[in-house]
DNA sequence: AATATTTTTTAGACCAATCTAAAATTATAA
DNA sequence: TTATAATTTTAGATTGGTCTAAAAAATATT
């Protein structure tokens, strides 16, 4: 069974690899940890002496079918618990993710099992990202984020890639949540800037916020 | 803030001093533990320092008002969360100690008062033990173990001391469970085993289970 | 009361996870 | 292509929680 810590790491690498099988650097991934270098390497060779990454010195690591299941299976127990505090404990969508970076740690897999029938089986979390099943199956929807449609496209709001609170809360209040049709109206060259239709309401949001949200198309 | 260690010795020194001022040795708290005297010693000038028991070494230790505030809200946490297992999850109540010994030490008094709420702010918990509410008081209700009492006294079962499942389990079969009446017909002498009447159905249980079983009379 | 037994504490070590400082390696630039 | 800069790794120390073995204190026994 994988440590806490472990768990975390193997979490933050698979994020930074995109889920996918893109290497990741010692240097990423402390600044994802909030920890030194050092600290990193030190544990890329526990994870890899046990089969969860592939490490090569200097040149970062990737992870492995194994790693990338246990992964899933703490990705899917934290997007569970986020979904159960929105859905039954009446949290809002920027108060979730630090209970649930505690929660996800819970072993039991009987809990978890339960705990989503309960929920009615979602299919995505408070933030539109898709909820692994029991197996760790992972639907796969393409998502664009907003910062590379064009002009005079639509689409719908799937999910928002930062769960800082500060940002989820300004994304409730211009009403750009998960669920929503959206429209570009007209990008600013100076600064990138956007301005949309948000289900009738014209909004403008920065490059920087744009590239958070992610549509489907 | 504690260690999840920390709060795991508060929480057991709170259980051994019956919630009180009894002074517990550190060999029980060893065996409660399950770990060795050397550690619970160096544990013990941790908590000391802290604030949170008193120590006198070669004399056991006595919980401090402090001390007693934490243990509780730890209680508070277990004890919801057992009642959310069996509540909202189906789980029976042999299956939640396990889980809620992980879950009381997620760290988050907004999580807890939710759950509460949620819960319709329940008074005991699966096993019949009272849940400290928000500021950590706790309904005292006198109770009886059934080997104390003589034949012919009647009760209602109010909570059961042991959680191991086998224990749990067996009870519900015999239908022992809280708020079930029950009265003492027959004593015997030789064993101490009791003849007990609970709700028009007679069962025999050994001295060793009557010592679990707690009533209110 | 002196001795033996039990309990508790201390001393010193270990493991996981972390750190700082120095060394090694790779990437960049003159 | 050789020097410089950036990144990464190693070496050695630290902290929390644990352990074993030995010492100290309290309790029980003769």
């Amino acid at each position: 069974m994988l440590s806490l810590t472990e768990e975390n790491y193997l979490k933050a690498i698979y994020h930074l690899a995109d889920g996918g099988s893109q290497a990741v650097l010692t240097n990423e991934l402390a600044k994802a940890m909030q920890t030194k270098a050092a600290s990193v390497t030190d544990m890329m060779k526990k994870l890899s002496a046990k089969g969860l990454i592939d490490y090569q010195r200097y040149y970062g690591v990737t992870i492995t079918q194994k790693g990338k299941t246990q992964a899933l299976q703490v990705i899917r127990k934290h997007r569970l618990w986020e979904t159960f505090l929105v859905q039954k404990l009446d949290f809002t969508w920027d108060e979730v993710h630090e209970v649930a970076e505690q929660l996800e740690h819970i072993q039991s897999a009987r809990l978890i099992d339960k705990l989503d029938e309960y929920l009615g089986f979602p299919e995505v979390d408070p933030h539109g990202d898709p909820i692994p099943d029991h197996n760790g199956k992972l639907k796969a929807v393409p998502l664009v984020s907003l910062d590379q449609l064009k002009p005079g496209s639509k689409g719908i709001i799937s999910s928002v890639k930062d769960s800082d609170p500060v940002l989820l809360k300004y994304l409730d209040k211009i009403g750009a949540t998960p669920g929503k049709k959206l429209k570009v109206i007209h990008r600013e060259n100076y600064d990138e800037s956007i301005e949309v239709m948000i289900e009738k309401k014209v909004v403008f949001v920065s490059k920087e916020v744009s590239k958070n949200i992610l549509l489907s198309v």
